[in-house]
DNA sequence: AGAAGGACCAGTGGTCCGTA
DNA sequence: AGAAGGACCAGTGGTCCGTA
């Protein structure tokens, strides 16, 4: 399988950042990043949770550029973690910075999927019932196996995306290039997933439900809202266009 | 189909009961089921709901036995309303006194499947998530549509029985005669019914959720964890024991 | 401002146990 | 005692919003 080489394309380490309770401590109030491990004598950081470095299954790292902070157990050790944020990245493409690329986000689904099954298997050996969909029992397990970067909100934001990249991997490698040609950040680049997969969906008799469970990678997924709101919606505009024009105006709704 | 013949198997009326929150008020204590209608004077019954009168359909009534006490409105209105109990029945056989017959508790689970197939096109018609079981919100469905005397306790409790009876209709058949002959009570051909099921599950590779999807009426309703421990139980059982004696000597664990 | 995710909340599956 | 079902509870799906 495709894993160690994928988890190559995340940028090693999470981001690192200092947690304030008191709002005056930095004086311009606003990002802290650079402070880290250098900062002055600020009272009130507090140790959230202990460190957890786990990004990445392989060593290999040839984006070294500056120190990163979290690799040396120096500083205050009072700093709270998060991934690096999305950008939109074209196929293929490494993130540079503090930033990761669409396949590393693509790449959490199908991690996600492994979790699915490993939880499967330990509740089909113990005759328990036996998830079919990506539930909190899986989050909870993939936490549970060192994989803290995924989460819950997470992945339910970006599920359409990925429903995109498995239906229509050609209409979605497109989407990418071109938002990032045009410097979109990644929510415009989100928002922007949902009107091809509603072009999918119309030629598939609106039924979202049956897409996602006909894809085997997607069926483990739970449809999300926003998603079977635009298809419904769309379908009743289609309807009624149609039956008033004939079908030769039908114009989405986005 | 044949709702409303079936109907018929169902005694009709609800049980009647009076509610007592003063436990010295009967003087027994015990049972105070004749006393309706004709009670004296107790202090401290209050009505608890309006009473509803909805189990059967149509009118027809060839089981007069005695004067229904619900049927009129007399009395001072403070009985608490109850199905009638389930007693083992035969094919075909309508339950006498104040009893329910099997067929009837059967026909409710034909009922539910009847109120979820509501309950999906109303979701679709709405774009709305669809639900393939009975689930909490088909119950609150049925309850609204009359049907108080459908509710989720109950049906879960016999869920295993309905599913003998959709999967070898001849050997839930021969159990209940043989149950009814023997004097007895549902608790106890309950009981039994766990037994062929594990049965009919051994016979196809121990994968009772299986055997419950692949069925069109038995797909709607969870799997009881009961019988699914049972199987597992056994398979480990079965197992050993094969493993050690080639598979003479299997015994079931009940 | 754009974005990651802790944590909350309404409604679920499951069934106990107060009731008669 | 046998049995029906109101009502509770732990853990769910869903996503907001306090955080940086």
């Amino acid at each position: 399988d495709t894993t160690n080489a994928l988890d190559a394309l995340s940028q090693e380490g999470l981001s690192v950042e200092p947690v304030q309770h008191e709002k005056e401590a930095g004086g311009s109030g606003g990002r802290t990043w650079e402070m880290v491990g250098g900062g002055g004598g600020e009272k009130q950081r507090r140790r959230k949770k202990g460190r957890s470095r786990i990004v990445s299954l392989e060593e290999e790292d040839d984006e070294t550029e500056g120190a990163e902070e979290n690799e040396s157990g120096g500083g205050c050790g009072s700093e709270r973690q998060r991934e690096h944020p999305f950008i939109v990245t074209v196929p293929g493409e490494v993130a540079r910075g503090k930033k990761n690329g669409l396949d590393y986000l693509f790449h959490l689904y199908e991690q996600c999927h492994d979790f699915l099954i490993q939880v499967q298997n330990i509740a089909k050996e113990r005759g328990e019932k036996c998830p079919t969909k990506v539930t909190n029992q899986v989050f909870r397990f993939a936490k549970k196996s060192g994989a803290s970067y995924i989460n819950k909100p997470k992945m339910r934001h970006y599920v359409h995306c990925y429903a995109l990249h498995c239906l229509d991997e050609e209409a979605s490698n497109a989407l990418r290039r071109s938002f990032k040609e045009r410097g979109e950040n990644v929510g415009a680049w989100r928002q922007a997933c949902y009107k091809p997969l509603v072009i999918i969906a119309a030629r598939q008799g609106w039924d979202i439900d049956a897409i996602f469970n006909a894809h085997p990678r997607l069926s483990i997924w739970y449809v999300p809202t926003k998603i079977r709101q635009l298809c419904h919606a769309e379908r009743s505009n289609a309807t009624a266009s149609s039956s008033v024009t004939g079908g030769a105006t039908d114009h989405l709704l986005f």
